[in-house]
DNA sequence: AAGACGTGGAA
DNA sequence: TTTCCAAGTCT
């Protein structure tokens, strides 16, 4: 066994493992819109930083299938960095709306206009120079670095915790095992192709090493794996358990006026769905404040309800015909620039339950 | 430093 | 149906 091997010998040295993974992604690799074709890479040919970036990004807690059409949106739309930055802000958190996670919209034109304005429109090429950026934090920042900039960052996501937790069979429970975990997948990070590594790791996790069934018989790395050999992959990596999200309610209010517009409400930036395009509404909570945002003879509709990360939402959900007053919270928006594809997930909900009131209904068909 | 922060697909 | 969870970051 060589200098590199720790305490934890599970039979291959580092440099096999890597090298074993490293020929695994050489043959399955999967086709992503930010990753260079095989002519290209064959050529040496880099990806586009920023399209690496667009896309680490929108991957975060979020999966391949539903970053894909977004990142190809958003590419179309504005193909440099220089294009995002000049673009205004409703239409970009328009395009994300449905992704989730919209901090990450807001920090990712901040990030786009920090690049122009301090990096001449250049990614910065170091971990360094990409963390000190907004909506980039320590995974981005080593995934840039290593995807884009072929740096031998070490690259740490859930993916790569499950699979060292497996191949190093960690019992310690996540988050305590993180630098555990960070230290052992710095173990396995080459010098060289260190991008192509780190997205071996994760296509692994994301292919193979499944949080649930792992298809341990045919992964590229079932000869070292220590939980495979123990049996115990099926219960790895140990998680403390979470809490038990609460329920909270709310109103929304779904206002027409008789030339079709829509009241609506930018959201504030902070908090719930913050910069995005919503309906009007109270708070939420066990005990929501129903005031109305405008004079109207507000009816209820129906109810919606939606699930976030750390609590569910059931919003009773008002309609009216608006006459021509001046609404106490939110704007009008015409009819024409309506469009519920720009709404997140929930205000779309919302949306639904109104429509199929008459005076919601009725100024969609006279238009 | 623990909690806030979305969504839709899989089991 | 319900639960879990996916290439995390920010405060």
């Amino acid at each position: 066994m060589g200098a590199g091997c720790g305490q934890r010998d599970n039979g291959l040295n580092d440099a096999q493992m890597t090298a074993e993974l490293l020929g695994w992604y050489d043959r399955h690799a999967r086709t992503m819109p930010w990753r260079t074709g095989p002519a290209e890479k064959a050529a040496g040919v880099r990806p586009d930083p920023y399209r690496v970036w667009l896309s680490e990004v929108m991957l975060q807690q979020t999966t391949v299938a539903a970053v894909r059409r977004y990142h190809e949106r958003f590419t179309a739309l504005w193909p440099t960095v220089a294009d995002l930055a000049a673009a205004e802000d409703a239409d970009v958190m328009a395009e994300w709306a449905g992704l989730g996670y919209y901090a990450r919209a807001r920090n990712l034109l901040k990030c786009a206009r920090a690049v122009v304005a301090d990096h001449g429109g250049v990614f910065p090429d170091t971990h360094a120079g990409l963390i000190a950026l907004p909506g980039i934090g320590p995974y981005t920042a080593a995934a840039i670095a290593a995807i884009a900039f072929d740096r031998p960052e070490t690259v740490v996501d859930g993916n790569v915790e499950r699979v060292m937790s497996r191949l190093f069979d960690i019992e310690t429970p996540l988050p305590a095992a993180k630098p555990e975990l960070t230290a052992l997948a710095a173990r396995l990070t080459p010098e060289a192709r260190p991008g192509d590594h780190a997205q071996a790791v994760m296509d692994l996790g994301a292919t193979i090493c499944t949080p649930k069934s792992p298809a341990c018989g045919i992964c590229p790395l079932r000869e070292p794996c220590l939980a495979r050999q123990n049996g115990t992959q099926a219960q790895r990596p140990v998680k403390t358990p979470k809490k038990p999200r609460p329920h909270r309610r709310g109103y929304a209010y779904v206002g027409r006026r008789t030339d079709g517009a829509w009241l609506m409400e930018t959201r504030p930036e902070s908090g719930m769905l913050g910069g995005m395009l919503g309906f009007p509404g109270s708070d939420w909570s066990e005990t929501p404040d129903p005031a109305a945002p405008a004079p109207a003879e507000w009816r209820i509709a129906g109810e919606a309800t939606h699930g976030f990360t750390h609590f569910t939402l059931t919003l009773t959900v008002l309609t009216a015909r608006l006459g021509p007053v001046n609404p106490e919270r939110g704007h009008f928006v015409a009819a024409e620039a309506f469009s519920p594809g720009a709404l997140p997930a929930l205000m779309r909900k919302v949306h639904d339950v109104a429509s199929a009131q008459p005076e919601i209904e009725r100024a969609t068909a006279a238009e």
